[in-house]
DNA sequence: CCAAATCTTGACGCGCTCTTAACGTTCCCC
DNA sequence: GGGGAACGTTAAGAGCGCGTCAAGATTTGG
């Protein structure tokens, strides 16, 4: 199931879209101004964002800049300016699309479709990642070690989910914090060691000296099957 | 270099496109007619193609659909028809953007812009740097000499980065420092010497007589391949 | 409204990395 | 051939980052 965060200050439209967005299948949250749509976005990650460029707080673009900062969520931009001056700054600022009021609601869902594709493509089908010691299946959020199903927190598991969906890769530590915690979060490294502790003592054979979540210090954390 | 290949049966279109895109460094290919289109797109793979709705011998959906069926090239569409219709047929048939005629410059080049932006940062853009002793994969940041993998520290991995990213370009000592330590350390020029016999120890066969790390005295090093 | 689970926060010891200095070597210029 | 500057090498102390544990705060579920 895809979701959808709609931003805009008009609650006609908010809510107008919501309905609709519903209507087709998408989870959809919303929020009424830039600082909430920011907060939004990094408190629940989404797979678009709806985003007017009229909004009472924040500048648009700004708000696009700031969500580009840390994250790479697909954005399709309202507005009612027709200049190609605000168009290309908003794509340029990192939108994905740009569509201007008075708009098809037939025309939205099609290009919110189109992004969705692409999106979607890019990341791996793959949703079960096995190791020596344990088995991960993202789609169902399972894990299975040696026969036995094993629970994992929220937290845990936004963490665990972050590291097997990149295999081999280094994530570093300020990525892990923005994409689990936040950006303002982004200093806490405290939080890291001791869920990656946790990980391990779930997880490894041996939670002394891990295999599968290998520290590299100074950086971040790689899982390696 | 981006490569794109232009569908449109005006040649002025074509024309005007062509210089356009030249100039903002494109690589461009034409095409007048859906057959060709689909023919120049086998040929030589693009990173995007602008695609005409108003084709004489194919209907333009059915050149979208054709093309989706072995190629994910993302595909931006120009069309004279306004209606909505058009827009979703043309965008569920896998188009990535779709711009009515007649459409500024401008915002054509912006949303080619986000269309290469978002195909590109999916994917991997050759990450991986390999010499005759060693390879080094960016995007994982994983160094692998003989088969083994080797550890690198922080700074050990930020002077690296920086080396293997410019392949035969001197890198001054000011600019490495400056780069890795900040601009207060820019006449420490000792630290230099200790790392650099680090990466040396660490990656070359013979950290002795260097083949990879080239000093150039007085000046900096330099990364050969 | 209570209990359990989960998250946050702080403290401590250990190991590793960075820094720093001293010494040996090479190369170039005089 | 001699002197000096730049570079390479090595080693040791200081400091920081990591793993670990535990207790308080917060949220969740009944």
């Amino acid at each position: 199931m895809n979701s959808v965060l709609v931003v805009d200050d008009d609650p006609h439209i908010v809510r107008a879209l919501a309905i609709t967005l519903k209507g087709q299948g998408y989870t959809v949250t919303t929020a009424m101004d830039g600082e909430s749509a920011l907060h939004a976005a990094a408190q629940r990650p989404v797979n678009v964002v709806i985003l007017d460029l009229g909004l009472p707080d924040i500048d648009g673009t700004t708000v696009i800049t700031r969500l580009r900062e840390w994250s790479a969520v697909p954005i399709l931009v309202l507005s009612a300016r027709h200049g190609s001056g605000d168009k290309v700054e908003a794509l340029d600022a990192g939108a994905d699309d740009y569509i201007t009021k008075p708009f098809g609601l037939d025309e939205l869902l099609a290009r919110l479709r189109a992004i969705l594709r692409r999106s979607t493509e890019s990341s791996d089908e793959t949703t079960t990642i096995e190791t020596s010691s344990f088995t991960v299946d993202l789609a169902k959020r399972q894990i299975t070690k040696s026969g036995q199903d094993v629970r994992m927190t929220p937290t845990e598991w936004n963490i665990l989910d972050i590291l097997v969906r990149n295999p081999d890769k280094l994530i570093t530590q300020q990525q892990l914090l923005t994409e689990v915690w936040g950006p303002a979060y982004a200093k806490e490294a405290n939080y890291l060691r001791v869920y990656m502790a946790q990980l391990r003592r779930k997880l490894e054979v041996e939670p002394g000296t891990p295999r599968h979540f290998i520290t590299e210090p100074g950086m971040g954390y790689r899982f390696v099957p």
